[in-house]
DNA sequence: CGCAGTGTTGAAGCATATCAACTTGGGTGG
DNA sequence: CCACCCAAGTTGATATGCTTCAACACTGCG
């Protein structure tokens, strides 16, 4: 059932099989989401984490003027709420982009791991610190880089992260996002994102038609987009 | 020597002696970097982890024209690249800004700690979680915040992070940034920067002269920049 | 004293937002 | 099974926030 989580984990390091094990122990309770349902709202203070195992969700904040910000998105064999662990109360919610089955660890067992098994330990503590090394990214692309150069940017981040868990087939992957959604991620209004893509596609870089991005052009791809994929820590190594 | 970095993880649980000795006896080796140095490159894999005791630092990417993005800011009692320790790689650059006096904690002994001091691993991994829970609050006043908002947001947080490690005086606090680095922190121009402070300035919002902000107004401030300060987890609650 | 980096100002242009209308397509109830 | 409906996508027009460029003022320092 978590092997996405084990894939996402055994692609930094290897995970000893005792690891996997007590990983699957503490990984039982499922529960189903629809879209646009909240997994985890704000502010609540959740008594465990929670792995996707498929399915789109993402971190967001909305602000006074009903506006929303997307600040992280989340694919399969993502901990979505893992930082809950030791921040305990949420300071956005989470929610569903698209039908989600989710598993859940307790809080108390994912301390117990931290009282026994220091390596697990630190890749659960790795999980989250590659989310921060995708906000950081995340920054520079709103900062500095051009709304078309952000949008190539999130594609590939995308298409690498699937392919970590499987979920890329060829040079296409299932992306269920709607425009207004993209758009509250990429901190932009919808029709300039609309206008931007079919740039993108008229310059056959990549297409986004029935819930599918197809990458033409990768090279082209990862030029327009400076990416650079070392932030992501894709590479099994002594944690 | 350390104090900063023992009132930071102080304010967010209680710290027993033994973990406040611990930290003491591993932060030994201190150094001095002047500003615009290096504290620590990207692309490198420091075999220590920095904690600034002294001074602003700042972590950055540099794009292909040239131009800069800063993604997070660091003030005394900030731990500036605890992620190496788990993530091994740097993918950005960590600048000084100002003079900085650093102390240095080898990964040796940080490994030390997962292995036979859980809780003080919890709080070591919060903290790098604080970093995280910044980083989405940056993206949200990028994407969806007015450039005015923004600003008022960040010498918000400034305010309530140098609060923590008594670095503040009255409404005021010691702000060594040029209005180039600020703009980099912000992803502006300067001169739409300098504007808008002004314009900030004129309102009686806050004041900046002399390496010095000022906080003229901290109501106003606050409901300009819809700040919340929950995200940066300052409660002491057992973690 | 003079230079270099910083701050300030005004003018002009571009990227992006906003507003409004229209199209398309999948789902549903009559 | 068709008709309609609503959400999503698309398009064009207009408005504006922000950038860029260029010039000048200020200040600290060698």
């Amino acid at each position: 059932m978590i092997e996405a989580l084990l894939l996402n984990l055994g692609s930094r390091d290897v995970l000893s099989g005792e690891e996997e094990n007590l990983l699957r122990s503490i990984l039982v309770k499922d529960r189903h989401f629809a879209a646009g349902e909240d997994l985890v709202p704000e502010g609540s203070r959740p008594p465990y984490s929670t792995l996707l195992l498929d399915g789109f969700a993402a971190r967001y904040k909305v602000m006074a003027d009903g506006s929303r910000q997307i600040t992280a998105l989340h694919v399969a064999g993502d901990f979505v709420d893992l930082h809950a662990f030791p921040v305990k109360k949420m300071d956005h919610g989470i929610v569903a982009l698209s039908p989600c089955h989710v598993v859940l660890a307790d809080h108390a067992d994912l301390r117990a791991i931290t009282e026994r098994m220091p390596h697990l330990t630190r890749l659960l503590w790795l999980d989250t610190l590659v989310d921060g090394a995708i906000h950081r990214e995340w920054i520079v692309a709103m900062g500095r880089r051009s709304k078309r150069a952000q949008i190539a940017h999130l594609v590939c981040e995308l298409f690498m992260r699937l392919q970590v868990v499987r979920r890329t087939r060829g040079e296409s992957f299932q992306f269920p996002l709607t425009q207004i959604e993209m758009a509250d991620v990429l901190g932009i209004s919808v029709v300039h994102l609309n206008k931007t893509l079919q740039a993108l596609r008229r310059e056959g870089v990549f297409t986004w038609e029935t819930r599918t991005i197809t990458i033409v052009d990768w090279e082209r791809l990862q030029e327009i987009a400076e990416f650079d994929p070392v932030y992501l820590s894709i590479s099994r190594e002594p944690r």
